[in-house]
DNA sequence: GATGAATGAGGGTTCATTCAT
DNA sequence: TATGAATGAACCCTCATTCAT
């Protein structure tokens, strides 16, 4: 548990560590997002890492901790796969975005269903790191359009818009994906136009009104909408 | 345990003991809606319905069992106080729907946090009554729109919705009802009409552009939106 | 629980309790029969009797002093099955109780083979209940061999072949009668003839010497033994 | 529970875990000697062992495993404190089997009389267990006889016979010991006799006469028997 | 750092018995 | 007499954590 000091290259002993200390987080990222947290046993999590269980506590001090920092990781790697991209219009970053979204929940299927798409199995550190990592997508999106994200009439509809897209993820993979990316990236551009109109209803603004028509008419990938 | 007689009036032992099942069943919502399952011992129940831990086996066959009562109870609660009044226009009925179901939220708030606005702590009974319900909620809407409920374009938006209502509605509790129900009510409209919306994209059709139009136009409650 | 009074016709309810009390101990030897002691509850018994399980202790006065019951039932069905015929030769008489005992068995078979002709699962009431019977038949036997059954060089002896034909029987009534019920009642002849032999070599004994002869040259079945 | 790798030397820790399970063990023999299976509980062993009861589980995977180990244990003693000598008349090595046999049930009187000569309290394990056991000694027996063990008219007989000194075994200790060890060794010498000629009469063979001719001629203790 | 034996609180369930109706 | 709701002790087991090696 000791840190390598910094500057110095790290013993071999502490090489191994690290590498324990990576095995067992693996193992439980895989083992959280089978199961639910109170069905997981650190005997599980020790056993499929191949290690003893109590280097368990050794390294992560508790199950608790050990989750929080499996959400933790899911969530690092998820914001690195969905970094907005720095060019292109600002309606093709924002479907480039969802798109990676989706793709990331794709190849990581079951974290996808029982730890990012599911509401706090456990403690409430876990529970605080999602709602950093929503606060942060909300964030970059808000940038994008550029929009307050600290306005509070948007704070609820962005948070039903956040929603409604981990539902209609979730409901995509479990139905088996049943239809393309693209499409599902409409579907989150439509409901996170009606966030930024349900903030405009509230309270007007020449921001919200901009965001508003770009998402209705600059971004959608097909023009048969309504006044087609 | 034993069912009363169809026909006959009860027993005085079956009334007390139907009593006791509902100071379990109270015991129980009361308790599951303050804290996860996991963390709610059946002592405790026992205890604050004030009566022998043995009984909860006998009246409800265990723990689990209790807590799918329980959802099944806060469901059937939950759907008569939203039940779709007979008159009105269609989107006054609606927002006399969404409106009640607030109400009934803020009525029964650590349920609502709890059991209600939150993914199945438990069991898959619990689960799928859950389903159930929010699938009924769905299709009373659609009947108010003339919309076929079971149309697939109409699903995966619909759940988004549904969603996204549930996690307004909590982030709205949390903060301390930082907005008049009907101000909510408007959010919820909105997405509705998204939802509808994202499917008509999808998939156009007449009963959908009906739909949308009458969401747009007749059920707003401030006539001040976008294109004022 | 109150006995008719002596002479007097018992009441109707007296009667119904009766059938109700038979009912219990039916339903008590079927499922004692089947399963061990530990594994049948109170409420199995109940259930079968189609009574309340209240009721058990009311008749019984507990779970332990009705299987007692049950032995002592089982054993006077037995005793009474395999009561010593009055005429014919002690030969034959012994026969026809060896006979009978088998016979009994195959139509009782569940309860023999987890009743009768199995060490006592459980209290020591029913154990008693047990070497009262064994000792019974034990003096029955020697009784038609006139023989003293209370010869201590007898005692043991006769206990080993009480176990030995049991052990037979049990072993037999597993799987599925593979002789017939005449070859195995010649086992028992042997057997005893045996114990006879056991018990007059510790301590020889002129009656002891004449019952031996008898077993061992006008008892078989079968004339084909050694010395043929 | 981690086994000591072969070839190599037990670390300290595995010595102190093996002794801890042995404690268990011997704790386990000795309650599972008093009392029946189901009124020894897990607590009563863990504290007659002075360790924690979780241990229980931990090194033996439950109370039924725990007693088909015990029930192993004691066979495996009971084995190899009765194995056949090598040399000496087949007679002298039948009646050393039998007394060393006795000699064992002496020494563990309690075991005996409630692991050994009785009837399986629980678990089929344990049952299987037994069977075994007792065919091994049958099968000793038969080899030291010149006869085939399988064949299925001995089957049956030997069984009986087994019985018989079980029971007289029991009876004998239950007593407290009233005749000297060879009388008792007389006595089931001449129920393997009587097994032997219940065979014989049934299907008359060779190697069936011959041992019984060894069995009541070449054998016995006493010279006085019948045809003295 | 790594091991896994040891701990013991805590869990849910079963069940024979009691007793008011 | 019959009912079955109520009781609560007792059971076995799981499991996160600790700590000597």
């Amino acid at each position: 548990m000791s840190q390598p000091a910094p500057g110095k290259p790290p013993t071999k002993r502490q090489l191994a560590a690290e590498q324990t200390r990576q095995k067992l987080l693996r193992a439980a990222l895989e083992s959280f997002s089978r199961r639910p947290y109170a069905e997981v046993t650190v005997g599980d999590i020790a056993r499929s890492a191949g290690v003893a269980h109590g280097l368990l506590s050794h390294h992560f001090n508790g199950k608790e901790n050990l989750y929080a920092e499996v959400v933790r990781e899911i969530s690092r790697r998820l914001r690195s796969a969905t970094s907005i991209t720095a060019d292109g219009s600002s309606g093709a970053r924002l479907r480039g975005h969802f798109a990676a979204h989706l793709r990331f929940l794709v190849d990581h299927e079951d974290a996808a269903l029982n730890l990012i798409l599911r509401r706090g199995e456990a403690a409430d550190l876990a529970w605080e790191t999602f709602e950093v990592v929503r606060n942060e997508g909300t964030r970059s999106i808000c940038a994008l359009l550029d929009l307050d994200a600290d306005a509070p009439e948007l704070r609820l509809p962005m948070r039903g818009f956040s929603a409604a897209c981990d539902e209609m993820a979730r409901q995509w993979l479990t139905d088996g994906h049943t239809m393309p990316v693209e499409a599902l990236v409409d579907h989150f551009i439509v409901f996170l136009a009606s966030a930024v109109r349900a903030a405009h209803d509230r309270a007007p603004a020449p921001a919200l009104r901009r965001a508003l028509e770009e998402l209705e008419h600059g971004t959608a990938h097909r023009q048969d909408t309504l006044q087609a």
